[in-house]
DNA sequence: TGCTCTTATCAGTCCGTGCTGATATCAGCG
DNA sequence: CGCTGATATCAGCACGGACTGATAAGAGCA
């Protein structure tokens, strides 16, 4: 799911989703990339369900689901909490 | 930066770091790993700015910074509240 | 100082995965 | 229908990066 995230040309598609659903023909203007490749990222991130697609006629739109993002935002911050709660609790070695 | 938390056994080692600071010979025991291959991850991390060592005589321990990872949670969070503002703001094709 | 234990570094291999080109599918429109 | 344009799918290639084995560096202890 985090992994998702990694790569440079999905995170930059999930920027521009951010600012408003999109369709296909708009992400592969922005970026610059092929339209296969976006496209099997488009796959990607709706098969992690970071994405849905919405057909409208002959294109497609997308559309960046707050929610699953907000989870991923959530499971960090809580990384962070619990880090600052145990950063006194420090492991001795035997 | 997120590329650093896409890596199984990095989001592994920083898990096990929200626990508390360790030194490296827990997280090889803990993970399983060998003993080199966390000495990369970790060298990333530290690289990333995501965690510090901290020798204390022969062991090194290492701590994770929860500023790091709250930045991280906050650019997240930011791009969902994003999405659901421009949520309607779907951009025609032409 | 010599020995042991922990950690760091390096060279090499291997695998996942992102990119591309060709092609298929599908909707609208003449 | 046949054509055009938008999107999806697939096979092949290539490259980055994770894993391993060997080895070095550094600190404690006899």
């Amino acid at each position: 799911m985090i992994r998702m995230l990694a790569d440079p040309l999905r995170l930059r598609i999930i920027e521009l989703l951010a600012d408003g659903p999109a369709c296909v023909c708009h992400l592969v203007e922005d970026t610059g990339a092929k339209q296969p490749n976006i496209s099997n990222h488009l796959r990607a991130l709706r098969g992690a369900g970071l994405v849905v697609a919405e057909p409208h006629g002959r294109f497609t739109y997308y559309r960046l689901l707050p929610d699953a993002v907000e989870t991923v935002a959530g499971q960090l911050a809580e990384l962070a909490q619990r880090a600052r709660t145990n950063a006194d609790a420090r492991r001795e070695c035997p």
